[in-house]
DNA sequence: TTCAAATAAAGAAAAAAATCTATAATTGAG
DNA sequence: CTCAATTATAGATTTTTTTCTTTATTTGAA
């Protein structure tokens, strides 16, 4: 019924874990600049404001191991860590839709790791066409097919408007994507095998506001 | 201890809820546009692939009733969500960090809605200044303290580089702002009674890449 | 007018996640 | 070299969130 599978513990690491993991990641590479060879969770807890059992848990689905008195390795964690999130793997993906909010992730790549690398944009916009945004080439839309023929991409983005989101993303999982990030507002109606990771800028808008109105009432 | 509080029914909506609800929200319009009068929560669910009872007991923090047999009045339901999420109130909004994250949401709030209005967006690079995104003007950041004295803003969205962030974050609060929403890796320490709304891209593409892994091994 | 199917609503149960507690290990100070 | 303080680790508890179950209501069809 469930076909997502098993890390080496033999147990899906849960999604809160996962999402907090790049904090730390980018926490533990700020400090490491500072010339830091150890940390340990209580002062990682402060620092992120966060439990320090709960940073324990968390770390230690990389499998390093602290030492009491001591803590982390930090040299070692953020490696860990970055194999474990596999930012430091090539993952290619394409992007479909350079507007706004696609060249925004095109550049946004270029200075902080997003995980991974957008090796093609693709648009119909005739003035966007033969365009570059943060080293990456926006090229017409119809040429997916015949890229994604020669390179094995497994990853899309999907920044295109609405409307057009759905029948794209038909598209790319012909073309042999199996994991779309979707920022339309479109429900995506795909395989169950095809991974969709839904990112409403306005559901954080929601939780926003709402935290606003509770302080003030 | 915990100083948030309270909805109507004394209780906080929970945030996974409060994520959902946009998302309820733009499926109702779009299918409010077809021209339908009524939805029940089974289609819905069936639509948004999620429990109907989830859909049930998310749609009833709006106070919005459904009949047996029939389900929800659209139109009520869609008001309802507006108004609840606060989505058609004015929520002014400053902006600082006009770069490429920044124009996007600024011209993003054009054609969807955030739940919020961007009045001002600021920065400090020349070429900037006196630009305008997605109708709304850059202006030099030190106008900052001027334009807060005269508007009343509580709103303010973070996309300046990381290093600045923390600087920057308490210039806003200095300014009155009571919420942030924080899309830089950094982690900010401000007073306790600000709402910090982390929004980090890294942390969709980690749980993205995880998904596919766990699917093909 | 009556009955059966569909559905909202409310509450119970299960699952997931966060927090708390106890234990054992390590190391720096005396 | 010993002891006390600190910390990782593992397990238990609590809280939160989701899913399941039951009940009651409504409406369209017979």
């Amino acid at each position: 019924m469930n076909e997502i599978r098993k890390n080496k513990k033999g147990d899906q690491v849960p999604e809160p874990t996962l999402r907090r993991l790049p904090t730390y990641l980018f926490y533990l590479e700020k400090i490491r600049e500072k010339g830091e060879l150890t940390i340990s969770a209580p002062l990682i807890g402060k620092a992120l404001k966060c439990d320090p059992t709960q940073v324990v848990k968390d770390l230690s689905v990389t499998g390093v191991k602290g030492k009491p008195r001591v803590g982390y390795n930090i040299y070692e964690l953020c490696h860990a860590l970055e194999d474990f999130l596999g930012f430091n793997r090539v993952n290619e993906a394409f992007l479909v839709g350079a507007g706004n909010l696609g060249a925004a992730l095109m550049s946004y790549q270029e200075r902080q790791t997003l995980g991974f690398k957008i090796i093609a944009a693709f648009d119909v916009d005739k003035d966007k066409i033969g365009q570059q945004v943060g080293g990456t080439h926006i090229l017409e839309y119809s040429k997916l097919f015949n890229l994604s023929n020669r390179l094995n991409v497994k990853i899309a983005i999907l920044t295109t408007p609405n409307e057009v989101a759905q029948e794209v993303a038909e598209d790319l999982v012909n073309c042999g994507v199996k994991a779309i990030w979707n920022f339309t507002l479109t429900n995506l109606d795909l395989p169950a095998n095809i991974i969709v990771q839904n990112t409403s800028m306005s559901a954080y808008a929601a939780v926003l506001l709402q935290r606003l109105k509770d302080a003030t009432e």
